[in-house]
DNA sequence: GAGAGTGCCTTAGCGGTGCTAAAGTGCTGC
DNA sequence: GCAGCACTTTAGCACCGCTAAGGCACTCTC
């Protein structure tokens, strides 16, 4: 017999099979009637593990940030690698589902996400920043990796045509023509998405943080 | 008599009124209809002139980019002075509607922004960047604010209590208290939103940028 | 000036959404 | 054996984006 009635779900469980769902259907086919589905259950069952379904949203956010990772520096690690490394693990950790950026950006972050925030803290402080110098330093990568997976997340899947196509389209726009300076700079391949444009940003706030460190 | 049957909808005028109405109810309040009743008109008619809300959006989002101005350097100015202040730009254009970076991050931008994107590699290939360096860095400047005005503006409304009272609220999930690293950043003045943290992280990236230009 | 064509807007309504109220079911403690 | 609680279901509300079809006012043609 089917255990009716009782379905067993948890804050937790929801939360996994939404992120599991999350990649099938992306964000805007993730609806509580479809998870509820998923998890083989009417979906005002889901109401009474979640007030609404933006605490739903909150829950996965968190989730999606606490797999990036955590854990103080290892030992003699420079603090540029530190940062560096806590960059690519949040990025990962935002490709890893999709529109991840998109949930992120709009959750409030929960305790545990928060004590993350606060340990992060703590190491850069360890290292001879300021508390509010770390606070300004961790917020300015956090922020960028925000942007840039939102925009890598948010290249929309209808765009049609080859990248040789969309390139062609885009050079009908510009004054310039294919010789436009945006145009160059793409087929030089200066491209707006990818790993070699996220670490030239990275590197770009890791020589920055030094700067604001040093005085 | 009223011009029966003949409401003048114009894409222009249509979009300078939803960002108008979307400052009043925000990006979840701003429905077709709303913006309709908005027009004097029924919701189907906005149909006529904007494929689908999405397309709206887009609109709206190229309106606000356009909004932060443009224009080549000035006669004798730094490239550090020019993209700051074109940093500074954008994000007030953003701060100036409410849920505005939001919207800017799910659209497409369409041909006006694109020209306005490629004008400004062409200034900088004039400092003296390369193509790819020059759409590198602009694009770490542009992730950068939209990272960071998106926190800004998600600062959820209905956050309850004064500043003190969230930040004991806060206190009290982190296991130091009002030691721990984060609320001592905050009540030395760290805040996470405003011009200061923003202008820090802006130096961050024109320190790093520099760094860049000079290999 | 009648009639056809076209541009723009309205009426009606479909399928779907997040969410709520109320009832029901099975389990646990007394 | 019964009360109460934890959890789920049934039913349905108000609203959403969007479409189909028709109608009005204008212009163009003969």
């Amino acid at each position: 017999m089917v255990d009716k009635g009782r379905a067993g779900l948890t804050r937790r469980r929801v939360i996994e099979t939404a992120l599991r769902l999350l990649n099938e259907v992306g964000l805007d086919g993730l609806t509580v009637r479809r998870l509820a589905a998923e998890l083989n259950v009417q979906n005002p069952a889901l109401y009474w593990h979640f007030r609404n379904k933006q605490e739903l949203l909150d829950g996965m956010a968190e989730a999606i940030t606490l797999a990036a990772g955590m854990g103080p520096p290892a030992e003699g690690e420079s603090w540029e690698d530190w940062l560096t490394d806590r960059a690519r693990r949040r990025r990962h950790s935002l490709l890893a589902y999709r529109d991840a950026a998109r949930i992120i950006a709009n959750a409030r972050l929960g305790p545990a996400a928060t004590r993350v925030v606060d340990e992060e803290l703590a190491a850069m402080i360890g290292y001879g920043f300021t508390p509010v110098l770390a606070l300004r330093t961790g917020m300015a990568f956090v922020h960028y990796v925000n942007g840039f997976v939102l925009q890598e997340q948010t290249a929309r899947q209808g765009d049609a045509g080859s990248p040789a196509e969309q390139l062609a389209a885009l050079a009908e726009q510009l004054d310039g023509g294919t010789s436009a300076p945006l145009i160059v700079a793409l087929l030089e391949g200066g491209s707006t998405v990818g790993d070699q444009a996220f670490e030239h940003g990275l590197r770009m706030l890791v020589d920055g943080a030094r700067a604001a460190l040093a005085d």
